[in-house]
DNA sequence: GTCTATACTCAGATAGAC
DNA sequence: GTCTATCTGAGTATAGAC
């Protein structure tokens, strides 16, 4: 999971600047990064950033639309690969800390920033895929009994709130170990909260 | 928990610019309100907003140290009136639910403000008194054996994270139900997963 | 498609009368 | 302490040559 801008028909330029934009975007916000900014960290023109992208925000959305497929993609080889509810959710929440301590900036870009101030047409992030895919791994489980009854926002609230909890912690800085090394005490009692008697 | 600015010793002028202040920095994000906006909506000129706070950055500054004051009051309220670890969480749950639904603004300002990207100078808010005030009922419970032992920042993020992300879905508009709907389910399920065997 | 130069807007902040 | 008027600079976005 190395280049979030890989893929498909991306000029080079825009691929200069978005990564840029990603690295700005995250280190000093949205709106404390400037076009000159941009011009100055990624080598490319005012001109040719206008050239690539309608405006500033339009360049964020693309940003964030990338860095959603690329997720997309990862979650979906998580799920061809393991079968039962259980083994979905460990490697799920595996996956989710390893992401968070490989590319931090791209967690908390994702996660974290306030998107609906620089991308008013934009959804609120937790209605996007990914969030929906970890749902249905929950929804899946309790239909099929292996998880208790009870409301799925609820039980996805416990089951994934607690990760994002700890991932928050640690991009704060608050956490003085790695993220890996919580995952068997994390996982175990977000199980025992969820599973069926 | 009314009014969160009528502590101490604020002049009118300066409550009616916090008071507007909240509104917009909520409403359109700290970026996107400018100090004209701040004049027409509060009433208030520029001169006298720049009178009583030194720039922008200051008064998003001492807005956030009124709201947090507050909380910590109400904290210590609670903890007042329960006495064991169990009756503190369900408690401080309750309020912290009932705390969102009355006041989602204040919440979500609180909560998920990019902080660091307007006030560089504060902490981030996880390292914020009522923060360590959940985590150490979590520690208490932890001492006295009520509690299984594992890490405290696993066991809080446990505790504390499913809540913060079932509030977090409420205020992006996600749930369809009062957030108190989901009190029992949310808070046995938690407690299950963090009580000794 | 890429660049330089520049236009235009409007935010943040100050001066100084009352 | 409150106001109006004003300055200054930064920042987005465009024009137009190459």
């Amino acid at each position: 999971m190395a280049n979030f801008f890989d893929a498909s028909d991306i000029s080079p330029s825009k691929k200069r600047i978005l990564q840029s934009a990603l690295t700005l975007f995250v280190e000093k916000g949205f709106f404390n990064t400037s076009i000159p900014d941009l011009v100055e960290h990624s080598g490319v023109s005012t001109g040719s950033i206008y050239h690539a992208f309608k405006d500033k925000e339009a360049l964020a959305t693309e940003l964030m639309h990338h860095l959603l497929a690329t997720i997309e993609a990862e979650q979906a080889d998580i799920l061809a690969r393991h079968q039962t509810v259980k083994a979905r959710y460990f490697a799920l929440v595996e996956w989710m800390l390893r992401f968070a301590e490989a590319y931090p900036d791209v967690e908390q870009f994702i996660l974290y920033a306030r998107h609906k101030e620089f991308m008013p047409s934009v959804k609120p992030i937790c209605s996007a895929k990914p969030f929906m895919t970890l749902r249905d791994v929950i929804l899946e489980g309790q239909e099929t009994g292996v998880l208790r009854q009870m409301d799925v926002m609820v039980a996805s609230s416990i089951a994934y709130g607690s990760v994002l909890r700890l991932i928050q912690l640690y991009l704060d800085g608050v956490l003085s170990t790695p993220l890996m090394t919580h995952f068997d005490e994390l996982t175990e009692a977000a199980w025992r909260a969820l599973a069926a008697e």
